[in-house]
DNA sequence: ATATTATCTACCGACAATATCAGTACATAGTCG
DNA sequence: ACTCTATGTACTGATATAAGTAATAGATAATAC
């Protein structure tokens, strides 16, 4: 008995959409679903638990259950006309409608730990979890932010990580993805694309525009071979393009504080030459990391060129240096409020 | 909750522009076909605009300033507003409003960055440079007629470099400058008397017989008459007016300027012209041949800078008596320098006792050892300064020795100002000199434990540095030209700043960067540092103050060079030329740096700062935690993030910061901007008052080109006059300090713990442990949130207490000092002192610091008020006056016991609601008490009387509102009103009302209202705050009330609806006129005026505003406000680039902010107008008097007198109807505007502009839009306006969909309000209309005059 | 002509985001007729 | 000698930055359809 999938003109009905977008042409939810072949991981999907954040219309969850059937699958989605929607199309069905707000860390704990409505099973860590999976649709533009934070999270192995390495489906703007998965010495290199490096393995599975995939390593296309739809299968149509990628979460083994120091100050000035960038990182930063760098080649790039691998060894001499500044300190005050009456 | 897409999509609407990084070295090449020129060419309106304001000789264009064309009628008023149509300003870059065309404006900035370039090359002798530039100045059109004064200036420059340059060849080359490469422009008076002072400074030993026929010639060609050429001070030195006066006897003494007359007058007679030119290097032997005790040796400028001031000969003739005269000359010399004799002579001719004789004698009156005290003491409980004048002052027995004793101060302290304006970066180099030497012979450690010793240490190293990029920078500049593409990116910065960078001794910039650097520390809310765009802005305006102060001093030693000796009297008359000299010299000097060259120079310096510092550091090996000592660098720069956006930070190492704590900061305050130990320089005209060598502008404009253009106007057109007159009695104004809280407070601060104000002094953060990596986010996102409230209090502590060191400082340096606070204008026009952090604007401690200089015996009242002063102070300041003096009495043991034992006893002074002041009025009233007959005791305590609601007395005049008058004390009354209470009742009382009606929230809140409460919302309400914003301001108070933060927030906002209707119910005559200001701003702020430039329109219909609301105060000063949008843009200098906003950019009004702000603003130009009123009356009268904004201060003794005068220009100002008057002059000023409005389609008048409309489009093949009409609006107005009558005729028979307007006398019944429902509306452009004024009450202000809780 | 969306949020003194990249306008040098 | 073009550079405007929406959330002016 399968869910019946909601049709564009039941969605494109739908006027608040606060700046997301959602997937609606269930021809290419097939194909996306096909190439994910999720079952590689979740070898009995009747074990699967499900999390689905910001669901929207339910397109993909529906279709994700039809083809699954996993053990649970859960929606949080609290914007109330996506609220609505979902509980005219999907109250009867199997999957389940909270009207929680994905945004705020305690949803987590008051479902997870106090209500225990949605409970994962907490898996070593030397596998993909293969009882939880994550969907989420964060295409808003101004939501980046809770992308990178779910990221950092992978790093605390605290929120939903706590359960072990749990593969997340992340539908984002196509512009943050190119920033994630950009390789050194490219454009879009940045703090979050070391980030990215560090902590998962993430592939680019599916995106709503060609012309974008020119901002994105040419060798990795190759391997990815991402599907390419168009503009019309996304509702609202108008708007930037969007992207789909498979998060897997990966081991790593560095002093985190201090590398987020290090790659943070370092990618400021990612164009100018290590030689010279290390002064930055505090007084007299310098003199000793020319000291302790031997790789005269090491020196000559820019911190745009680096691996993560590259970032942990700086981070590591970072972390030897007698005269290192204190890191916590590393923020400044901009709203002095005084004056009353 | 998931936030919002739109909220952070954009994130700004800041126009970025980037600054033409480099156009400041960008020399205009001489092709004629650039875009711009020939855009305005074709630019009938431009071309017309430019071709009358050059016809008209420069009167000012009528559609800049409106009101200048209109007649002036009303001037029996004397508050009228008009302006007379007198002035005559010629083109100048800030003389044009906002408004006219984009296109001059940045032909503005062209000028402005070639005339500071110009001004660069010529101090560094790049002539031919220079002459290029020249050039390029001569390019632009609007700039022909100021042209001259800039190659007179070239032309002084090639003087000063050429003396030997022949007279012939000089007048050959100015023939040919003014024939071939300037045709156009014709020399002026100032170029004579260049070439006279050349003619005579090349001969200077020919005879008289030869020059004279050449000469005479020079001044036959005078353009405005000899006496013009001979005004030329800058030019003509005193040796030169004396040779053409005394020798050739080409001019009589009749024709010089009056300034000089005196000295060329007592130099006539007697004077051996010979010795004057000879003289230059003071000769000694003239000296030793005087013998008279009195007689001195005037020294000036440039040659006392050549004093070493560690002269072994002086130390040795310190104890030299008075009346003895050594007979060695190199003694008397070194003795004799700056008058110091004649000031001992004078003071020990005082009646004083034997401690202070010695004293005298013992101290040096030499300016430039004696400055300050601001040598440190090892041991913090020795404040005394060497003499302490203010206790001899005292002591004095009657009233003509204290003349003659501040008359001999007087005569010290000119020469100290001018040493603390011009020597103080060499008084610090000096001291880390010192104490550096002194280190050294103590051992290497103390070096480093020193900071002075270090300093002294990085100015060594960075001295080099500064030296070689100079001689870089001028090597570069005095190539030839090269092309650019030959040079790589550092010379091509070079070419920038380089002609800056080369005008100021090295070692003073070495100086000056590590003290601002030092100043800065922790500023701008970073930890352990501060910002970098502050910090190079800082650095270079500092360098650049220098300079300005350097140059007017260079240029008066030059014209009085030769006047190097005569008697005391004869030495006043200089005084007196030199400071009628400085204040033009200061007033001629237009040229600013700009922007962006002073954050490159800054960047330059800072960057060398940072390359040399270094302090010794200790770590710890994280390995083998082993204590490891190292280098590193002092500074260091870097970057933080706030909210995703970088933040340039320069950071300060931990090391230097401890060391800084502990340390006395006084040599790092600018000292140009202390307070001064003389009386400032009167304001005379709007850039010249204040400081005497330090440039200080009469408003503190916001870079607002608008503001100095119309203020520049009225100052010269001599109508604010009556705002220098106030200005000048606040800066007269003698204060001193304070000692016996001085002492206090220094015990309390050396101590380093928190005490009231005070933070305690803190070295390390506590910070709580961090949680485990794998929390919950929100517990790590707590963590980190008190981790930054910690950190920013830890900050904000230490700013706060690096504040208070330096008040300290400053007060200690005062010591027993004399000092003035010289004042200028904030653009409403209320008063602020000049110098910062130590003022009577600041704090409670600040003030509680400063008392009056002058003491006046208390008299009957005095003791009355001195009580009453107490009780205010204790915040018991509204009830009758005489429950006020007997709160005061009642603790007659407090006051004894604060007084006496102020740390050790019950404290009870710290109880008050302004301690420190409190503590001060303490001591007096316990002295007082001790005596027999108080109204004997004389009082130095400033008693204070605040205007109850000044704001809102304002208002209730304005609007006639007797219910409001009688409220805030306008009405004469047994018992002060408290509006507070009132407004608390009132609320109460809604409360009541709503809770019978079952309104839960009112019943809860019911008996919670109090008058602290409501207080700041109804202070604030004057300044129209929001609901918003009240609401906060409630939560505030009521969060003690209820736990839940969104519980106290959700009353708040309940009991903030009837703050509001209670406040409005009660004053609704304020708010009507509130209203109507608002309304008004909103108005004008969306007009356009008429011969804006079509460009502003975007899209034909949709134009940029540009009118900014602008009015005339009482007082006759223009006030325009400067709110308009931001752009700002990005600069590149060595550091990073820096963000910073364009002066020069013409940018649209910001609606918003003009609306908002004109109530306030408004208001608060009435009480800085009343201020000014009251403060030039009590001047009149003989009071010392001080303001901050509305609270007034003199003596006990006067205030009852000083009341009256509150009270009678009170009524002065209001007795004339204000709203009425302000509608006036915007019906005046913005008469010509017009708004986009819509016009009811279903009537004639639209139908006839539907017709125009039509008409039009067929001619111009395309649909027309509202730009087109406002095009031949324009035009039709210029036709009408034309000298020509066969135009004005073709103007009067034009039809505009303007002009139909004309005729309308109901718009009300055409125009559509924005309530129209269908499509009967249609777009047009209509007159601009101010709404009506709402009606006025019957209020009397008049029966104020009896109101004794006015102010009190 | 309405509906969505960005922007405030009490005045003044007062104090400020920056690095990099893509695209374009402009200048220079070199070449050629 | 002069013009034209190729080439490189300086200038401008756009975009990304970090990573809980600053402690807060409703009116209102501006803009888009």
């Amino acid at each position: 008995m399968s869910i019946p999938i909601p049709g564009i003109k039941d969605i494109s009905k739908l006027k608040f959409f606060y700046g997301f977008k959602y997937l609606w042409n269930p021809t290419v939810h097939d194909k996306i679903f096909d190439k994910l072949d999720i079952t590689k991981t979740y070898k009995n999907p009747k074990k699967l638990k499900v999390l689905d954040l910001y669901p929207g219309v339910g397109v993909q969850s529906a279709m994700f259950y039809n083809r699954y059937s996993p053990q649970q699958y859960s929606m949080m989605e609290r914007r109330s006309s996506l609220y609505k929607f979902l509980q005219a199309n999907f109250k009867d069905s199997p999957l389940q409608i909270l009207k929680r707000d994905p945004y705020d860390w305690s949803t987590y704990l008051h479902l997870i730990d106090e209500e225990r409505l949605f409970v994962p099973e907490v898996q070593p860590s030397d596998r993909i979890n293969d009882s939880f999976l994550t969907v989420a649709n964060v295409t808003g533009e101004g939501s980046e932010g809770l992308i990178m934070q779910w990221l950092s999270c992978i790093g605390n192995k605290n929120w939903l990580y706590r359960f072990g390495k749990m593969k997340m489906l992340l539908w984002m703007p196509s512009t943050t993805a190119r920033k994630l998965l950009a390789r050194p010495s490219m454009r879009s290199r940045s703090k979050c694309s070391v980030v990215r490096e560090a902590f998962t393995d993430t592939k680019l599975i599916a995106i709503s525009d060609r012309d974008e995939l020119k901002g994105f390593d040419s060798k990795c296309l190759e391997e990815w071979d991402p599907i390419v739809f168009s503009a019309a299968d996304i509702w609202p149509t108008k708007g930037k393009p969007i992207a789909l990628v498979e998060m897997d979460p990966t081991d790593f083994d560095f002093d985190v504080e201090n590398w987020d120091y290090v790659t943070r100050h370092l990618m400021i000035l990612k164009r100018t030459p290590l030689n010279i960038v290390m002064d930055s990182l505090g007084h007299g930063g310098q003199l000793y990391f020319n000291s302790r760098i031997t790789d005269k080649e090491l020196l000559k790039k820019c911190p745009i060129d680096l691996t993560n691998d590259e970032f942990i060894y700086i981070t590591k001499l970072f972390t030897e240096w007698p005269f290192k500044p204190d890191i916590l300190m590393d923020f400044v005050d901009i709203n002095q409020t005084e004056h009353s009456g | 909750m998931l936030r919002p897409v739109y909220k952070s999509v954009v994130k700004t609407s800041i126009l970025q522009r980037r600054l033409i990084s480099s156009k400041g070295s960008k020399l205009y090449k001489p092709s004629p076909d650039s875009t711009s020129t020939i855009l305005i060419k074709d630019d009938p309106l431009v071309a017309a605009s430019s071709s009358s304001s050059s016809s008209s000789s420069g009167i000012i264009n009528s559609s800049d300033f409106p009101l200048f064309n209109k007649s002036n009628k009303n001037t029996t008023n004397n508050l009228s507003y008009q302006w007379k149509n007198t002035s005559n300003m010629e083109f100048d870059p800030f003389n044009k409003s906002h408004a006219s065309a984009v296109t001059s404006m940045t032909r503005t900035r062209d000028v402005m960055q070639l005339w500071s370039l110009l001004e660069a090359c010529l101090q560094s002798n790049l002539l031919k440079r220079a002459f290029s530039i020249l050039e390029s100045l001569y390019l632009i059109p609007e700039h022909k007629q100021r042209f001259i004064e800039d190659y007179n200036m070239y032309l002084d420059s090639f003087s000063k470099n050429e003396p030997n340059f022949p007279i012939i060849k000089m007048n050959e080359k100015l023939t040919n400058d003014l024939e071939t490469s300037f045709k156009d422009v014709n020399y002026n008076d100032k170029t004579l008397a260049i070439m006279i002072h050349h003619a005579l400074n090349f001969h200077p030993t020919a005879s008289s017989m030869l020059l004279s026929p050449t000469i005479s010639a020079y001044l036959k060609m005078s353009v405005n008459g000899v006496r013009d050429i001979l005004s030329n001070l800058d030019i003509l030195t005193i040796s030169d007016l004396s040779i053409l006066v005394n020798d050739l006897k080409i001019i009589s003494l009749s024709q010089l300027p009056t300034s000089v007359k005196p000295i060329l007058e007592s130099l006539a007679p007697s004077s051996t012209p010979v010795n004057n030119i000879e003289n230059e290097n003071g000769s000694n032997k003239m000296e030793a041949e005087k013998d008279s005790n009195i007689d001195q040796k005037l020294e000036l400028g440039r040659d006392s800078t050549k004093t070493p001031s560690l002269d072994p000969l002086r130390e040795a003739s310190l104890d030299v008596s008075v009346g003895v005269l050594p007979k060695d000359a190199e003694k008397l010399v070194a003795v004799d320098t700056i008058g110091m004799r004649v000031i001992r002579h004078t003071l020990l001719g005082l009646s004083l006792n034997s401690q202070q004789r010695e004293q005298i004698s013992k101290f040096k009156f030499d300016a430039n050892e004696n400055v300050l005290n601001m040598k440190p003491t090892q041991n913090g409980e020795d404040n005394d300064p060497p003499i302490n004048f203010f206790e001899i002052y005292n002591s004095l027995p009657t009233l003509e020795e204290k003349r003659a004793f501040e008359s001999a101060l007087n005569l010290f302290n000119q020469d100290r100002q001018k040493v603390l304006e011009n020597r103080a970066t060499e008084a610090a180099r000096e001291r880390w000199k010192h104490d550096f030497e002194e280190a050294k012979a103590r051992g290497d450690i103390s070096i480093e434990k020193n900071l002075n010793a270090k300093l002294w240490k990085w100015y060594n190293d960075m001295l080099p540095l500064i030296k070689e990029e100079i001689s870089h920078c001028k090597s570069l500049l005095s190539e030839k030209p090269v092309n650019k593409r030959a040079l790589n990116k550092v010379d091509t910065n070079r070419l920038g700043y380089g002609p800056y960078l080369t005008l100021i001794d090295p070692g003073k910039m070495c100086v000056i960067t590590i003290l601002e650097l030092l100043k800065l520390n922790s500023t701008g809310g970073v930890i352990e540092g501060m910002r970098t765009a502050r910090a190079v802005i800082s650095v270079g305006k500092a360098i650049e103050m220098e300079f300005r102060s350097e140059q007017v001093l260079k240029s008066e030693s030059q014209t009085f060079r030769d006047v190097n000796k005569k008697s005391p009297e004869f030495k006043k008359l200089v005084q007196n030329a030199k400071s009628v000299f400085r204040s033009s010299q200061i007033e001629q000097s237009k040229i600013l740096w700009p922007q962006t060259i002073r954050a490159k120079i800054g960047s330059v310096l800072i960057s060398m700062l940072i390359h040399v510092a270094k302090v010794s550091v200790q770590g710890i090996d994280p390995i083998t935690k082993a204590k490891v000592h190292g280098e590193a660098p002092a500074f260091s720069h870097g970057y933080q993030y706030h909210n995703g956006s970088k933040l340039g930070v320069l950071k300060i190492h931990k090391t230097l910061i401890r060391q800084l704590n502990g340390e006395r900061l006084i040599a790092s305050v600018q000292p140009q901007l202390l307070p001064m130990l003389v009386e400032p320089k009167p304001w005379v005209n709007w850039r010249s008052g204040g400081y005497h060598y330090t440039q200080s502008s009469l408003l503190r404009t916001k870079d607002s080109p608008e503001q100095v253009a119309y203020l520049k106007a009225a100052s010269e057109n001599g109508d604010i006059d009556r705002v220098y007159d106030g200005l000048n009695v606040l800066g007269d104004t003698p204060w001193t300090v304070n000692r016996k809280v001085f002492d206090v407070v220094s015990q309390v601060w050396n101590n380093g713990e928190g005490f009231l104000d005070i933070p305690s002094s803190q070295d390390e953060m506590v910070l709580p442990p961090a949680p485990p990596r794998n929390s919950d986010p929100s517990i790590l996102r707590t963590w980190k949130l008190q981790v930054k409230t910690i950190a920013n209090k830890f900050s904000s502590d230490r700013s706060n207490r690096c504040d208070t060191n330096y008040k300290l400082e400053i007060a200690r340096a005062f010591l027993g000092e004399k000092l003035y606070f010289p004042h200028n204008l904030d653009f409403r026009g209320r008063a602020y002192p000049l110098s910062p952090h130590f003022n009577h604007l600041g704090n409670d401690m600040s003030r509680g610091l400063l008392i009056f200089w002058h003491g006046k015996k208390l008299g009957s009242s005095g003791l009355k008020w001195l009580k009453i002063h107490l009780s205010n102070l204790f915040g018991f300041d509204k009830i009758c006056l005489e429950d006020r003096i007997a709160f005061t009495e009642s603790h007659l043991k407090d006051i004894k016991d604060s007084a006496e034992n102020p740390l050790t006893g019950d404290r009870w002074w710290t109880t008050a609601d302004k301690p420190w002041q409190a503590l001060a009025t303490c001591f007096e009233l316990n002295e007082v008490l001790k005596m027999d007959n108080p109204e004997e005791f004389v009082s130095h305590q400033p008693v204070h009387q605040d205007g109850t609601c000044n704001g809102l007395q304002h208002y209730a005049a304005l609007g006639g509102d007797v219910e409001g008058a009688t409220q805030v004390n306008l009405v004469p009354n047994d018992k002060p009103q408290d509006v507070y209470a009132h407004v608390a009742k009132l609320v109460q009382k809604r409360l009541e009302i709503a809770a019978e009606k079952g309104d839960e929230n009112a019943e809860i809140l019911k008996d919670k209202i109090t008058r602290k409460v409501v207080k700041q919302t109804v202070m604030t309400n004057v300044y129209g705050v929001t609901y918003v914003g009240a609401t906060f301001q409630i939560a505030k108070q009521l969060s003690p009330i209820f736990d839940d933060r969104k519980e106290s927030l959700d009353f708040s906002k309940y009991l903030t609806k009837h703050v509001f209707g209670a406040i409005r119910e009660l004053f609704h005559s304020a708010h009507l006129i509130q209203d109507w200001l608002g309304e008004s701003a909103k108005r004008i702020s969306k007009s356009i005026r008429l011969d804006v430039d079509e460009k502003s329109f975007k899209n034909g219909n949709k134009p940029d505003f540009m009118s900014s609301v602008i009015w005339t105060t009482p007082l006759g000063l223009p006030i325009v406000q400067p709110y308009r949008e931001e752009s700002k843009k990005q600069v590149e200098t060595n550091l990073q680039t820096v963000f910073i906003s364009d002066p020069f950019a013409v940018n649209p009004v910001n609606a918003r902010r003009q609306k908002t702000g004109l109530p306030p603003n408004f208001i608060h130009s009435l009480d800085a107008s009343h201020m000014l009123l009251s403060a030039a009356e009590c001047g009149k009268q003989g009071l010392d008097f001080a303001s901050v904004h509305d609270s007034y201060w003199t003596h006990a003794s006067d205030v009852d007198t000083m009341n009256v005068v509150l009270r009678d220009q009170f009524i002065k100002l209001h007795e004339v109807d204000l709203v009425m008057r302000l509608r006036e002059e915007f019906t005046q000023r913005y008469k010509s505007y017009v708004k986009i409005g819509k016009l009811k389609r279903a009537t004639d008048l639209a139908q006839k502009i539907i017709n125009i409309r039509k008409d039009l489009s067929k001619k111009l093949g395309r649909n027309t839009t509202l730009a087109d009409e406002i095009y031949f609006e324009k035009k039709r107005q210029q036709l009408l306006n034309s000298p020509l009558p066969e135009d004005r005729s073709i103007g009067e028979k034009m039809i505009t969909t303007v002009s139909l307007f004309q005729d309308v006398k109901d718009l009300d019944a055409l125009e559509l309000e924005n309530g129209g429902d269908e499509n009967s509306g249609m777009s047009v452009l209509l007159p601009l209309r101010l709404p009506e004024i709402p009606p006025k009450g019957d209020f009397d202000v008049t029966v104020l005059k009896d109101s004794q809780y006015f102010f009190s």
